[in-house]
RNA sequence: GCCGAUAUAGCUCAGUAGGUAGAGCACUCCCUUGGUAAGGGAGAGGUCAGCAGUUCAAAUCUGCUUAUCGGCACCA
């Protein structure tokens, strides 16, 4: 007879076998009602799945991780319930758990409206309410085969065969409704009650895009009222920090019609822009990078020889004059090639760090472009570094410190870090990959870094890092990189003279630290909610009369200001001054300087944050001290912020 | 590229029984010279994304095109 043991370390014994739900009961009233599932010997089950030996048990409730997951997950089958009531044709694909929700992807010869999801959920909501039992019943492969064929479930009978191992399925009957599962579900729907659907999409099946294209239901689900008004809560503030209305808002850049995915900088933004580039320029010099620039379109020849024309031909602009071919350059790294070879070099020249601000132009399918995360054209600050083998760890190591310190100055200190291994189409032998593959490893070790392992990933030329950030939804965006590039120098003819007088053919890294300096700005925006830090602003400081009478002084403070260098401007129309500071309040200028009578005659201004802080009145001199200052510090967390 | 939605003044948005457009903010002018998040008044501003079609009549209905948004696929 079982012997339970929970989690606190008593245990029970019980006449016969029993079920989480029948544990939870023996201890309270209280927890049986809050039963999700429950966890044997570490593995999740249903509540109601029968524990025949002695093992540890924990009981699952709504408030925990995988509780919350487990009513995702139901939510799902809710859906698929409401779904098949209203449209009986719909047939049910896959209906998975997400961050914060779950998914349902059907097929359905209707296209579903913002309507109809409403009359989803409303019919979810209802079916919910009845605290109806979910039933859950292993069966016989051939019995589910027969199931789902009589209620036409294609995809399901498709889902089956790709299990060709399994005996049995898990069937979850909710009413007249039966899906699929691994599980574990919960026991009743009177855990589903806080919910929505979100929106509408289409998805590939098996997220292939040969494959049918299906529809899917995007919901949102929590344990607590309270949470799902604390998740849409959310969404709706992070919607506000979205870098095309900041970006509108704040007069940084605009995209039209006439260049879809190209930028218009406007001076705000093109301001930004510079700084940023300046910064990454001092960077390169502190790390020993030479700067080139190379041509923006480049005759075929040369992208036939780099192999990028035939993988990559349909996604280049190109153009033709005099009877040549060209192509705008996709990227930098052949350009960078050439300039290497422009001279015999010698393993005395490696490591050899290339850079450049390169534009390049990529023809990225309509669907792709995001805002100025995802462009038609772009400059990433881009380098190629040419080096030995031996030389590749510590280059690696070298630049995953640069790009920390780089990050840590706009003060990010959440940076998802993903190594690409050999994909099965590839370039070189399998000894040079395992090599190339330890070395970005332990260069990440080496530094203490986290990271995951993306099997399969890497380029076709060499394994890869990327330096992913998030976005205010989000979303994920690769920033930096590294990759290890065996192909390309070979290719292009590059070699230098090794030290036994043999020529040799160099590794090239390629690496960039912010990527895209467009998509690095949108990050930021989102990052900053536009509230950029002094270093960065636009504007820096507004200087703002009371009246009239201040004008000159204010002119003067700020030609004074501009001279050192500053970003100043000075606010002088014939407004009250609570107007002024609203305005330049809401165009997140950092420093806010007053002057009235008094601080003309004290020579002084009157400075306040954007923030709202008063600073007190200070001489103008003090005022570049503190901007200085402030600039100087960049975004950089304290240790007790970074936390 | 695929599925769906959207496109009205500089910006944010109203405008459902088809009858040649409206608000707030911004802008211009006038009054106001006022100490830390909106002082008052007047005025100007739109080929309703583009192209076809239906109709006596189209911002409104239909089709196509373009762009944007949300996903999917893609991302050298």
């Amino acid at each position: 007879m079982p012997v339970i043991t929970l989690p606190d370390g008593s245990k029970r014994e019980f006449a016969q076998p029993v079920s989480t739900l029948d544990i939870a009961a023996d201890i309270g009233p209280g927890l049986f009602k809050n039963t999700v599932a429950g966890k044997v010997d570490g593995k999740l089950v249903d509540a109601t799945d029968i524990i025949e030996h002695d093992a540890n048990i924990e009981i699952i409730t709504p408030t925990t991780d995988e509780g919350i997951e487990i009513i995702r997950h139901s939510f799902a089958h809710l859906l698929g319930h409401a779904l098949k009531q209203l449209y009986p044709d719909a047939k049910m694909a896959i209906g998975p758990v997400i961050d914060n929700g779950f998914y349902y992807d059907i097929s359905l010869d209707k296209s579903l409206t913002p309507e109809d999801m409403q009359a989803l959920e409303k019919r979810m909501t209802e079916l919910a309410k009845k605290d109806y039992d979910v039933i859950k019943k292993m069966t016989p492969r051939e019995e589910v085969l027969k199931v789902f064929a009589e209620r036409g479930e294609d995809y399901k009978i498709r889902l089956v065969e790709d299990m060709p191992d399994e005996k049995a399925m898990g069937l979850y009957h909710h009413e007249e409704y039966v899906d699929m599962c691994r599980g574990p579900h919960v026991p009743n729907t009177r855990f589903l009650r806080y919910f929505k659907l979100m929106k509408l999409a289409g998805a590939y099946w098996r997220g292939d895009s040969n494959n049918e294209m299906l529809q899917r239901v995007y919901g949102t689900a929590w344990a607590s009222k309270k949470e799902l008004k604390g998740y849409l809560k959310r969404l709706e503030e992070a919607e506000k920090r979205d870098h095309r209305k900041i970006g509108k808002a704040l007069d940084l850049f605009h995209l039209q019609e006439e260049a879809p995915g190209m930028i218009f900088w406007h001076d705000k933004g093109w301001t930004i822009y510079k700084t940023l580039e300046q910064y990454i320029r001092e960077r390169l010099k502190e790390h020993n990078y030479e700067e080139v620039k190379t041509p923006q379109i480049v005759d075929r020849s040369l992208w036939e020889k780099s192999g990028h024309w035939d993988k990559f031909g349909d996604d280049m602009f190109t153009l033709e004059s005099e009877q040549r071919d060209y192509a705008i350059k996709p990227m930098n790294c052949p350009c960078h090639v050439q300039i290497y070879n422009a001279g015999l070099k010698s393993y005395r020249d490696l490591p050899l760090r290339m850079a450049e601000f390169g534009s390049c132009h990529r023809n990225e399918p309509s669907g792709a472009l995001h805002g100025i995360m995802r462009l038609r054209n772009f400059v990433q600050d881009d380098a190629h570094i040419f080096c030995t083998e031996d030389q590749i760890q510590d280059e690696v190591s070298m630049f995953i410190e640069m790009l920390y310190d780089v990050y840590r100055d706009f003060g990010f200190t959440d940076v998802i870090v993903k190594l690409s291994t050999r994909p099965e189409q590839r370039v070189g032998s399998d000894e040079v990959w395992d090599k190339a593959e330890t070395a970005l490893a332990d260069a990440l070790k080496a530094n203490n870094i986290e990271f995951e392992y993306q099997p399969g990933e890497g380029a076709f030329y060499g394994p890869k890092l990327e330096f992913t950030l998030k976005d205010c939804l989000e979303r994920h965006w690769q920033c930096g990189t590294i990759q290890v590039d065996f192909s390309m120098p070979g290719r292009l003819g590059a070699e230098y003279v090794a030290e036994s007088g043999e020529r040799e053919v160099p590794v090239m890294l390629h690496r960039a630290i912010l990527g895209s300096l467009e998509r690095f700005i949108g990050i930021l925006i989102e990052e900053y909610a536009g509230k950029f830090p002094a270093w960065l602003a636009p504007t820096q400081a507004v200087i703002m009369n009371i009246t009239d009478k201040q004008a000159d002084f204010c002119t003067k403070t700020v030609g004074y200001l501009k001279n050192k260098g500053f970003r100043v401007n000075s606010d002088l129309r014939n407004e009250k001054i609570g107007f002024k500071i609203r305005e330049q309040t809401l165009a997140r200028v950092p420093f806010l300087l007053v002057v009235g009578d008094r601080e003309v005659e004290n020579g002084q201004v009157a400075v306040r944050t954007r923030e709202g802080e008063d600073l007190g009145t200070m001489t103008v001199e003090a005022f570049a001290e503190l901007l200085d200052a402030e600039i100087a510090k960049r975004a950089r967390k304290t240790e007790a912020e970074a936390e």
